[in-house]
DNA sequence: ACGGTAGGTGTACGCCGTACACCTGTCAAG
DNA sequence: CTTGACAGGTGTACGGCGTACACCTACCGT
């Protein structure tokens, strides 16, 4: 029996176990608590065991951005192209609000991953079945953007906050303080006069999911357009 | 004239002076090079000595951002707002063209400075001036995200890479790898396939200009469109 | 002449990523 | 059963970072 006591002491280290646990760790503590000094604390193993099964830091955050890309569901088969991206969309959305450091860190990295790639690449896959052309496809994911990964990077964003946790409490009203409010009457104006009127579950806030959709369905309904009428950049686009 | 020598062998600490020198090594030398200690040595003095300017290496950031943000050309007074707000994104797209490593440090802050916040304002000045509801504003605000400040964060972007130099070389075709290619086809298809074909200086490469226009002129045109029917949150957006 | 103060200096602390040598348990080949 | 290679965890150490804190010094208004 005492052969075992080593194997139940504790799991063996694995690359797997170790980007599951990086991403708590950056879920819970916020990204900037994740070094690896406290990531192999978590794990209960000494700093440089985790050398053995991951390159280096920046090999570890590609990894664990590959594991929040993977959560994204698959696209929905049988509807038109319009829907498919937008439901995918939505889904990427939901998946990086559960690991509020990822959006940063996505554009921190020079070089998309192979998971991103293939998300990306699947997206094209459908515009062009879709009967997109090469060129409008191209254009069209530029102009989507990082927002084809379910996130905008808006200007302010409390929930980027280094310490924060990652449950996600509702963010009180957050109001301008007011002698901010005086220095800028119309940012003060339209922080609170977004009616959601209809649904004043909301209250006087901020949706950001209204928000997120707002633009997207902007920016899907003027593809659309483009793409009834056959643009192709030969055209002056305005 | 020994009096002098002092102020001879060095001009004077400032804050200005150090911001201006700290912008120019992030410029120069990428973003991951500046160091207090770094820009300590440019400026010939000691890394504590920054400290009697600014507060601490956030608020260096800060001022730094600020710096860029003062490089924004003004409203143009007399255009409508569509016109008036294309028009200063795209200058502040040049200017931030300029500084590489902004858009990162823009979007790392999680409170917008005093700057941006008087650029905001003074944007969504002229939406109000030019006949949009606060609620309508709102949201277009949101819309354009990071855009308004003329960049969009594109997904793969190698000029962010830590170390670059900040002169504009035009970044040489950069097709994909081949292996990257055989393992996303659609993606490979549509990384040559832009045929921004009238104009062929630029070659068969991606012509960021053109992709940040095309982008922007599908929101405003979209925009523009929700404006003229009198669109509010009311509605159901689609 | 002098005391306060603004601004530059020196030292030191605790954190970071990680190079490198080392140890240990497992397992296949002889 | 021995052996030796090797995968994987350990310990120590280095250079770099941001910055707290005590100090020094030159100037300026009284």
């Amino acid at each position: 029996m005492a052969e075992q006591v080593g194997t139940l002491r504790r799991a063996p280290l694995s690359r797997d176990r170790i980007l599951r646990a990086a991403v708590a760790l950056a879920d819970g503590a916020g990204i900037g608590s994740l070094s690896m000094r406290n990531l192999a604390q978590d794990l209960g193993v000494v700093p440089m065991a985790l050398y053995k099964h991951v390159a280096n830091k920046d090999e570890l955050l590609d990894g664990m951005i590959d594991v929040v890309v993977g959560e994204i569901d698959p696209l929905v088969p049988d509807a038109d192209w319009k829907h498919a991206l937008r439901e995918r969309i939505l889904s990427a959305r939901q998946a990086l609000r559960r690991h509020p450091w990822a959006p940063l860190a996505i554009e921190s990295r020079s070089m998309a991953t192979p998971a991103i790639l293939a998300y990306l690449d699947s997206m094209v896959g459908r515009l062009r079945a879709g009967g997109f052309s090469a060129d409008l496809a191209h254009h069209v994911m530029h102009a989507m953007g990082s927002r084809i990964l379910g996130f905008s990077q808006e200007l302010f964003d409390p929930s980027r906050q280094a310490g924060r946790s990652g449950t996600a409490e509702p963010d009180p009203p957050a109001a301008l303080p007011p002698e901010i409010a005086a220095r800028f009457p119309h940012l003060a104006e339209i922080a609170t006069a977004a009616s959601h009127d209809d649904a004043s579950v909301v209250g006087p806030g901020c949706d950001d999911q209204f928000e997120f959709e707002f633009a997207l369905d902007l920016l899907l309904d003027g593809i659309e357009r483009l793409h009834r009428r056959g643009w192709t950049s030969r055209h002056v686009p305005r």
